[in-house]
DNA sequence: CGGTTTTCCGTACAGTGCACGGAAGGACGC
DNA sequence: GCGTCCTTCCGTGCACTGTACGGAAAACCG
C-alpha cells in the first residue's frame, strides 16, 4: 500500500491531526449543542476524538478556547459593505447581528465576561465606525453611537436567549410561563392583552427599539451636517 | 455561666444560627471580593464560618443563590418616584441602576444567563413602566421603550466591566491596553486623540448615550402625546 | 422522660481544568 | 542505516467543584 503517497503532503514533522481551527470549529459546535455550562475541556477533546491534554498543544486554556470560538462566531456576521445610506447600513448589520446570535445563544454569556478583542470583532467594529463617520459624525458621539448600538444589540439578544432559554426548560409550568410572559409584557396582561410570546414578537421588538435609536441618532445628524 | 439567657430570645426550635438573609448578604460579599469565578459553596460557607452542607438546608442550589444575591443587589438600586418629569426620572434611575452594577461587577454577567423574575427586579419594571405610559406611551411601543432602556444599561455596564477587568489585570501589558484603548475609542488613536480612559470617560459615554435614546423617545411621544 | 423535628455537617462521588512527564514517530545530520 | 532531536499525542495525578446521603445533636412537644 503506497502510504507514502497519501501522507506526503506537507513537509513538517509529525503531521498534526489536530489544529487550531479543528478545536475551535468543534468548541462553537459544542456551544451550540450543550452550551456554556456544558461545555467541558473533555467533552471538546472526545468530540475531535482525542486525548484531553492533547488539545493543550493548541491552545493555552479553556478561557482561550472561547476567546477563539466567540471571535468565530462573531466572523459569521459579516462586515457591512463600504457604503450605502447609513440607516439600511446599520439596520442590516444589527439584524444580522442577532440573527447570528439567536444561532449560537452561548455569545451573550461570553460576551459579558471578555472584551471583544478578536480580528473579527475589531473588524466589525471599524466597518461600523467608518460608516457613521461618513456621515460627520466625530469624537466622544461617535463612539457613545456605536457603543449605544453594540450595547442594545448584545442587552437584547441576552434577554431573548433567557427567555427562550426559561420558557424551554422541560420544569417550566404555566406559573413561570406567566411570570416570564409578565415580565415581558409587564402590565399588559392586567390590561386584559392576551400574554402569548412568539419569535415575530421579539423581531417587532427588536426593529422598535432600534429605530428609536436611529430615530435619535438621526436628530444627530442633522444637528451636524456632513462637513 | 447563664448560658440560658444568653441562648433565650426566640422560642423557634434549634434556633438557627445561618438564614436565608445571612447567606444571600455573604454571598453578595463573596461575588464582590471575588467575582463569579472566585465563588464557590465551600467559600461560601468559609465566610459565614458553617460547614459546606449546611447552605443546603436554606437554598436549593448554588443556581439558586446566585439568583437571590442578584435580586438583592437589584434591590439597592431602589425605585423612582411615582410621579415627576419623565425625562428626569428615567434618567436618575438608569444612572443609580449603573452606579450599583458598578459597585457589583458580577451583575451583568448573572442577568446574562437568567431572567430577571425576583421581586426587586420586578418591582423597578413596574415602576418604570408605570411612568412611561402615563406619558401615553401603550403596547409593543411602551415595552421597546423599557427593552431599549434596560438592554442598553446592561449591555454599557458590562462592556465598561470587561474594560475595567481587563485593564486591572496584573498581566495587562502596554500592549494589550493600546488594543483595549483602541477598542473603546476605535480609530480615534490614529486620528491623533490621546488613548487615556478613565471613569469620566464612561459617564459621559453613558449619559450621551442614554440621551440618543431619550431623544428618539421624545419624538414618539411627541406623536402619541398624552391622551 | 421518649419521640419527633429541625438544624448542622462529615464523608463520598462524579466531574472539572490543567501540570507533568513519558511515549511514539517523522525529520535530519552523518 | 543510525543516532538524535523535536513535535505531537496523551495517561496519570492533583486540587478543586457541586451536591446526595445519612448521621449527630439539640430543642420542642407529649
Amino acid at each position: 500500500m503506497p502510504e507514502s503517497i497519501w501522507f506526503r503532503d506537507d513537509a513538517r514533522p509529525r503531521r498534526p491531526r489536530l489544529s487550531r481551527e479543528r478545536i475551535v470549529t468543534a468548541a462553537a459546535g459544542l456551544l451550540d449543542a450543550e452550551g456554556v455550562a456544558g461545555f467541558s475541556m473533555r467533552a471538546l477533546a472526545a468530540r475531535l476524538g482525542a486525548g484531553t491534554m492533547s488539545l493543550y498543544e493548541y491552545v493555552r486554556s479553556k478561557e482561550d478556547v472561547l476567546d477563539l470560538a466567540l471571535d468565530e462566531a462573531i466572523g459569521e456576521i459579516g462586515e457591512p459593505p463600504a457604503d450605502g445610506p447609513w440607516r439600511g447600513l446599520l439596520t442590516d448589520h444589527l439584524v444580522r447581528s442577532r440573527a447570528v446570535m439567536r444561532r449560537h445563544p452561548w455569545m451573550p454569556a461570553l460576551i459579558a465576561t471578555r472584551p471583544l478583542l478578536g480580528p473579527n470583532a475589531l473588524a466589525g467594529s471599524r466597518a461600523i465606525y467608518g460608516a457613521l463617520a461618513r456621515e460627520g459624525l466625530h469624537g466622544p458621539e461617535l463612539t457613545a453611537a456605536i457603543g449605544t448600538l453594540s450595547s442594545y444589540l448584545y442587552g437584547f439578544v441576552a434577554a431573548e436567549n433567557t427567555w427562550w432559554a426559561t420558557v424551554r426548560t422541560p420544569a417550566a409550568d404555566a406559573g413561570l410561563r406567566a411570570r416570564v410572559a409578565d415580565h415581558l409584557h409587564r402590565h399588559e396582561a392586567e390590561l386584559g392583552h392576551q400574554a402569548q410570546v412568539d419569535d415575530g414578537d421579539f423581531d417587532t421588538q427588536f426593529r422598535l427599539g432600534l429605530n428609536l435609536i436611529l430615530d435619535g441618532l438621526s436628530t444627530r445628524l442633522k444637528e451636524n451636517p456632513r462637513e
